[in-house]
DNA sequence: AAAAAAAATGTGTGCGCACACATTTTAGGA
DNA sequence: TCCTAAAATGTGTGCGCACACATTTTTTTT
């Protein structure tokens, strides 16, 4: 009784003890390393059970330095501020592994590319990693890319029906689409026009986010009409861009009712360009998705209204964090959604944005 | 050259070589204990530098166990939702740091007065804390409540005046009530003819609340205009929640113009109760404060329109987190503001509640 | 100048685990 | 039954640090 209250703790030599075997035994009965006789092993599995014993992760970490957990993570590097943000989840999640010994190795891709993705892969798997992340952009569940078989793989940013992925984390595109909808009546006081622009359309994360707007719009009340949606695609960022800003101005002056433009990416400037050139600030309200470096001028002066934002840094550090507690702690494995948030005038300094957004 | 490749961990005797001292010196150049001559001093500092040697924090967490850390925590122990929050992130502090050795002893006090937050205050340090959180509701700039001076006190949810605070970490207050004020011109179009019920009003959340609400409206074209501000207090919760109920009430049939009431923390579901009486659902639209386990109807209803949700458990891991590392890893502690969540029948989903919030 | 006190420095052990290696036990074959 | 290979079990070392304690050097006192 007295004893109990004595917090000491349990570690690998009581359940030795316990099972009377040696620590050797209990440590290849833990890490089911075989070898071990069906007598012993069943007492030291009821040692550990009846002392409720846990191995210290320190120690065992300590002791994991000889030969330390490698990481591997690639991702577009497309220099826009969405992608940009990617580095910098790994890089907290580097610091805060780095005293654990954990080496964190990426390779980010020049495009979207399936050939340039899987050379990244295949050079990941070529330096022994223990698992990998990747950043999902085109559904490839035409299996373009194929997960390998011996190593846990996951995907950030845009989910995937391919076979074989240990987690995603990511947003719930179909959802965030719905609350676009949602801010889009608010913000058109329930009396919207609204044009959709959809850049990069292939993608999935874009798919169903215009599936979510479309479904809240018929689903519910919002007083919304869609008058067009414009698929975009360009070969280049700055075609893309050039594109959405003529589509814009044309369907503005093609629709004079227009009170509203959802573009459902990041390239909101654009439109928000448009809105400002075609002089109708104000009175054609612009939601978007994302947090940009130049985001707050278009907030200000309400050419942008709102966004929805998916913490891209947030994302990669909680996969690798969950890769690490898995590979090292042996933890299960399983999917999550991130936590988006509503970017307005009103919470630009409220919201995290980046590096400061990981906790 | 090729050694710098081979990516071998500096230890301390790294350092005690380079510096041509012992191992024992190099601690206590590292710990500050004293006992070293100038001379070596200097050599240490340098030697730590060129090395850009940093402490293994496994390996010290796993020598520390001998004398493991403590922490304190005291909170209200009010049964409503918002305080029922914090054992939840105690709990995940206490499951993370549980293989550190750490030790998180909390003393929930059954009131908000000074008098029992003092006690738990003295039984804290009675027990040899390392540090102490604490929950401040009331703002004590009027020394009801005396931080110690020898140990760490950090505070969280409200921010306090007092001086020797090691950091707070909480909502801003302020801004939140600007967001407010913004939710409300959104959902009435901007036409709003505001009520604003304020309970506890004493409290300096509430308060920053309310004045940031109508430094909003003054300072923008919100087109809200508030009809009257009711300040309420009470015994007790039930009392209260009564008291809300009849204020509501009593201005909706004063003021046939009303369609907008503002509640400043979480006691809004009395007042949906009143719109709900008044059958003035979807005529007059609620925003108020925090995440109830009630309130998902009230959204599904329209009786309710958002509220502002400041992560309660998250503020508690937090603080508990970074006190951790001040104390294991000496990091230097920092106020910080907490990132708060929009919740709206279309974001209930999306936003983390509680324990899944703390990542 | 010797003795005593104080300051500075060095040494060794344990934290709990992983894993290589040594030793013992068991099973299989002659 | 004895010998050998295989299976099972036990032992010991290192991971990097914190801290108690032993030892050495310097300063102060007589």
């Amino acid at each position: 009784m007295i004893e109990d209250m004595v917090n000491k703790n349990i570690t690998i030599k009581d359940v030795a003890k316990l099972a009377q075997v040696s620590t050797g035994t209990v440590d290849r009965v833990i890490h089911n390393r075989g070898k071990v006789s069906d007598k012993n092993l069943k007492k030291v599995q009821a040692a550990i059970k009846e002392l409720s014993y846990s191995p210290s992760q320190i120690a065992s970490a300590l002791s994991y330095r000889k030969n330390p957990i490698t990481i591997g993570i690639t991702y577009p590097a497309v220099d826009i501020d969405f992608w940009n943000e990617i580095p910098l989840g790994i890089k907290a999640a580097r610091k805060q592994l780095e005293p654990f010994g954990v080496n964190i190795i990426e390779i980010p891709t020049t495009s979207y590319g399936f050939a340039e993705q899987n050379q990244a892969l295949k050079k990941l798997l070529e330096m022994d990693v223990n698992a990998i992340i990747f950043c999902a952009v085109n559904d490839f569940s035409s299996s373009a890319i194929t997960p390998p078989s011996d190593v846990p793989f996951a995907t950030i940013v845009n989910k995937t029906r391919t076979k074989g992925i240990a987690f995603h984390i990511g947003p719930n595109d179909f959802q965030i689409g719905q609350l676009s909808a949602k801010l889009a009546s608010l913000y058109t006081c329930e009396k919207g026009n609204a044009l959709i622009l959809s850049p990069n359309a292939s993608f999935t994360g874009t798919q169903e986010r215009v599936a979510g707007f479309i479904s809240k719009i018929n689903q519910e009340k919002l007083g919304i009409e869609v008058l067009k949606t414009e698929n975009i695609e360009g070969e280049s960022n700055s075609e893309i861009k050039k594109n959405i800003y003529e589509m814009a101005i044309k369907n503005i002056s093609n629709y004079p009712e227009l009170n509203c433009i959802y573009v459902t990416n990041g390239f909101f400037s654009s439109a928000a360009d448009a809105i400002i050139d075609a002089n109708k600030v104000g009175k054609i309200k612009l939601i978007g998705h994302e947090y940009t470096k130049n985001m707050k001028d278009y907030l200000a002066t309400g050419a942008l209204s709102a966004t929805i934002y998916q913490h891209q840094a947030r994302q990669t550090y909680l996969a690798i964090m969950q890769m690490f507690n898995h590979l090292q702690n042996k933890q299960q494995l399983e999917n999550s959604s991130i936590q988006c948030s509503i970017i307005m005038k009103e919470t630009l300094s409220i919201v995290k944005i980046g590096e400061s957004d990981l906790l």
